[in-house]
DNA sequence: TCGTGATAACGAACGTTGTTCTAAGCTAGG
DNA sequence: CCTAGCTTAGAACAACGTTCGTTATCACGA
């Protein structure tokens, strides 16, 4: 198709080009809503770019490609954790605190706790909670090299359960209300457990009851109470 | 090209059909031989049939799909998992091993934590673990419900742990050693934290070694014991 | 005021992925 | 020996991340 000349009367190409121009916080927030609205699988570059009236090849001049825009999600939406003022006296209740305040934001959009516990942290407002928590249990008596390494036990168990408890409404139809998807994946795994041979899996069977109770947040706030008692055991008093 | 008739003297089709039929647990070790090789992201329905001289859609009649494919190479590899026999006496020490036995096996598989942290176990082999635990748990007095919170966060806890360090030799090139490449990725989160504004984050600035140091088993064990004196802590005496 | 060059935007396309459709082949039962 | 039902498998579908090459835009020096 050689060079033509433009039809009279037609404008230049698109109508209105009055697209404010992309940035990357823009592409950011735009992710955040579609992983608030779809989860994490729902974020796909493509839908990314639609939220925005463009295409995809237009997010790569702002971003190196899918795994750098999952950070910065999980970093922009880290931003919404609130630390408490340090207090060395409750040093442990405050290390339990934030890693609720940790688990209530990570679950409040969806499946992003996949995100970071397929990552380093690198961003300020992630590493902004490690600080926190170094800082605390430092003041509270506890030794450097327990200090580190807890807080990454501690993460590892906070991203972990949130991501569980992710799957339950991700697996089941989007259908029901939060409780009432897990409710039913509960019921179906017990009933499961029940059904088992009691002569290969006696505890399991015996202990159905208590192996599924808890609404997620009993059981979150039981490992919490594990890690801490045994960091505490490393404290000088 | 219609239809044409068979040349005289040349077999039906193709020529030896000393094809053994498909079955579900050829496809599953398949499946853990692609594995073993080139990672969880490698294990594609198209190279696990390409490993059995097929195409895709064959494994269909065998296996629902993907998931289920995964959960049945966990449930595979889930059976190298030894057990000692049970001892009352040292039961904290032999929960320990348990969960250093199951990262053992997990890390000899590539990724394959990544699916353990994202299902319910349901297979035989999973349960003989999770059933293990409780047992030993049981008898060494703590009490059913913390013993069955406390094989959820153990569990937990070694999968995330697996899957961090599974991470470090799969987002780096596959070129050189477990070791060098795990050696390479730490050394850039080192100088990265090194490189920190010390005003807003002198705590991981000062830390920087702790945070960093332990080839990993050093890590693992530490978090190990910080569970199980957890544990230990609401068992009776 | 007019080019002009760097950069952003974007339509189209490539190579994969999981999965389904549909037709052909094989095997067991009458 | 023939037919019913299951297995096999080639082709195709929709969706994914990413790249290519071209077009449009805008700040700035002549």
């Amino acid at each position: 198709m050689p060079a033509m000349p433009t039809p009279p009367g037609r404008k230049p190409r698109k109508a209105a080009p009055s697209r404010r121009p992309l940035t990357q916080d823009g592409i950011v927030a735009a992710a955040v809503r579609v992983l608030d609205a779809e989860g994490l699988d729902g974020v796909t570059m493509r839908r990314v770019a639609q939220e925005l009236d463009t295409g995809p090849a237009s997010l790569y001049a702002h971003v190196s490609g899918k795994d750098e825009l999952n950070e910065l999600m999980l970093d922009r939406v880290a931003a919404e954790v609130r630390l408490p003022e340090p207090d060395p006296e409750r040093w442990q209740e405050q290390v339990k605190e934030v890693a609720r305040e940790v688990r209530r934001v990570w679950q409040a959009h969806a499946d992003i706790a996949r995100v970071s516990l397929a990552m380093v942290p690198t961003g300020a407002n992630l590493l902004r909670i490690a600080e926190f928590q170094l800082a605390v249990m430092s003041a509270g008596g506890v030794p450097p090299a327990a200090a580190a390494l807890a807080v990454d036990s501690l993460g590892m168990y906070v991203d972990a359960e949130s991501v569980e408890r992710a799957m339950y409404g991700t697996k089941l139809g989007e259908g029901a209300s939060p409780e009432e998807q897990l409710h039913t994946f509960i019921s179906g795994i017990r009933d499961y457990y029940k059904a088992l041979p009691q002569d290969r899996f006696p505890h399991i069977v015996a202990m159905v009851d208590e192996l599924t109770a808890g609404g997620g947040d009993e059981r979150f706030e039981f490992g919490l109470d594990i890690l801490v008692r045994g960091i505490a055991s490393h404290a000088r008093p």
